[in-house]
DNA sequence: AATGTTTGCTAACACGCGTTAGCATATTAT
DNA sequence: ATAATATGCTAACGCGTGTTAGCAAACATT
């Protein structure tokens, strides 16, 4: 009889979700089946029942999962004094290695986040809506003491955002520069495509 | 009796393929139904099959229709004189014209190409990786007589082309700026980003 | 008006899906 | 050792899917 392999301090549901993650990133949301799933994780389909509610509730954790991490790190950050230009390169820092470091389900928060259902299709979206305007404030104060360049926020945070989820092709991609490497040129070009000078 | 209502030189083909690029856009391409598809049309879903062989064919219209404009518009850039930072400013802003204008078409391409069924599936990814290595190039030469920053030409690409991808977040957002102020706001960013100066 | 072709409809098919029921076997606690 | 719990299996369900067959209505051509 299989068995769900753990180690300690990893519920089977946790590796289930892990599973799904790269799972959900490989074929997406809806063409995952749970017969796939359950191939991956070394089980029948059925059994997956005994640690999970529904197919739907692995996008919940997802989805969630990330966007209380990226509002805990916003709030710290706003938290903090120092320059605005700072605060802006530092949340873009974060967000690359999220999603360098946790490439799956980031990845398929920011892309099949659509199918969750409504209860918490809304709540998702707000907190979505609310995270950008955090990140636009950020830079319109930055653009008010003359740190940022004159451009409409909520456009650069858009940018930013959806240039930040590129590194998707660079995890695909056969020759990778290094992880390090990435990093600096994305904020090489990001950044200095909003400083001011 | 329904009947699928065509303007002059529109087929009836033409017109499911557009209505479907909606739907895919909106739902994606597994979870649109070609009952979905056939509401949308005006008509039973058995009737679309006098039009079209098959509901994958439909992605192949819309990926390849999009993966040749860009191609084509990339031998012409290529083929003319001037500086580099001067074709990719014009590469970006085709791509932003493009995104605006022919949203659903060019999104449907870049989201769910993943979908295609094999001989196409490779086709696709060729011609992608292919574009992008033309457009890397395109930037290396900047990069060799100073007009660019010093930067890892294929990071380059991948940033812009995923940051134009987020003119979807403009598209569904209510409080739109405008389509100029869009497209200057973005080449400020992403060219601003690039240049050496 | 008669003919051939295009377009649409109803009905149905085979298939894969998410999920549940009921039972068997491990593991853990007493 | 025994009882209780956690985990897995097989079988099957109802449902929605893409697609086809066969026939009827609309249109185009003569």
């Amino acid at each position: 009889m299989a068995r769900i392999k753990t180690e300690k301090n990893i519920s089977r549901k946790d590796v289930i979700v892990t599973k799904a993650a790269a799972l959900f990133r490989e074929k997406g949301f809806k063409a995952a089946s749970m017969r796939d799933l359950a191939e991956a994780v070394g089980v029948e389909a059925a059994s997956l029942y005994n640690h999970i509610k529904s197919k739907t509730e692995l996008l919940h954790e997802l989805c969630f999962g990330v966007a209380n991490r990226f509002m805990h790190k916003i709030d710290e950050i706003e938290a903090e004094k120092g320059n605005d230009i700072e605060k802006v390169e530092k949340l873009l820092r974060f967000h690359i290695n999220e999603m360098i470091h946790h490439y799956e389900e980031v990845y398929v928060s920011d892309r099949e986040w659509k199918h969750l259902a409504d209860p918490y299709l809304s709540n998702f979206q707000n907190q979505r809506r609310i995270y950008r305007k955090r990140f636009a404030a950020i830079i319109e104060n930055g653009i008010r003491n003359k740190e940022i360049k004159n451009i409409d926020a909520p456009t650069a945070v858009l940018i930013i955002l959806h240039a930040i989820s590129g590194i998707e092709s660079w995890h695909r991609s056969t020759q990778k520069i290094s992880a390090e490497a990435l990093e600096e040129n994305m904020i090489t070009i990001l950044v200095g495509g909003l400083i001011n000078r």
